[in-house]
DNA sequence: CCGGAGCATCGACCAGTATCGATGGTGTGA
DNA sequence: TCACACCATCGATACTGGTCGATGCTCCGG
């Protein structure tokens, strides 16, 4: 899983993998973070605090393949598609799902370590 | 990967103590999330889920017996007092901190084990 | 070629919240 | 007792973000 140390400052004020934020180093009780530590981490956390959001992760993690489609998420969750549409697209840009279409139907598949990753950032060294 | 577990379920609506949420067990890759499950964990997260509060935390986990009062944070980030106190305030009812006043100061201190938690619940199996 | 199913995008509305200045409360030291 | 430092609360403002209905796009089957 990855490793390198704020990799990105490529510039961006950048949407997307998000994740991988620090990826190796710094976590939050190690030091002071920067600002721009703190934008990153923040950005990714704001990604997956949502109930929606994390039922989402939630389903998908419990799928076979660790992949689900979007009709397959329409339903459990009682809110309308588009909402789910958009909340995925959060996930996705945010570096936790990946979306592949198959045919007529989209698949979204956990991005293996993303979770962790965050995960690892907020835990004690 | 396993774990289900959902301990919790204590009747409440509740505010403060939201970490603790799953305490245990039921990481979010496990069986979908039940509502009220996802409801907790994104209070959690959303407590945290913020550059200058992510700062608060870090600094004073940094510090010295794990505690900092108040003059200590306003001035390292640029934002103003009260809007200091407030972060403060939202990250104790979350339950990752604690206040203790000592004579005119208030010294904030990181709840042992609070971040952990929620890590926890956010990570693999 | 056409109709429909599966998703994404758009525009709008509303709730939540981050921030600030002003103010109040409470200790400390003179 | 008084003035001041430290901190919390309040009221106001502006912005972010979740949700929905309507619409557009693309792929499939007839």
């Amino acid at each position: 899983m990855v490793n390198i140390c704020y990799s990105l400052r490529m510039s961006a004020p950048t949407l997307l993998p998000v994740v991988d934020v620090g990826a190796c180093c710094a976590p939050l009780a190690r030091d002071a973070m920067t600002q721009s530590q703190a934008d990153d981490l923040a950005r990714s956390l704001k990604a997956i605090a949502d109930p929606a959001r994390l039922r989402l992760l939630s389903i998908i993690a419990a799928s076979e393949g660790q992949e689900a489609c979007v009709c397959d998420l329409t339903e459990p969750l009682d809110i309308g598609q588009p909402t789910v549409s958009h909340h995925l697209k959060v996930l996705t840009d945010a570096g936790f799902l990946t979306r592949s279409k198959r045919g007529t139907w989209a698949y979204f598949a956990l991005v293996p370590g993303a979770l962790d990753s965050v995960s690892r950032l907020v835990a004690s060294p």
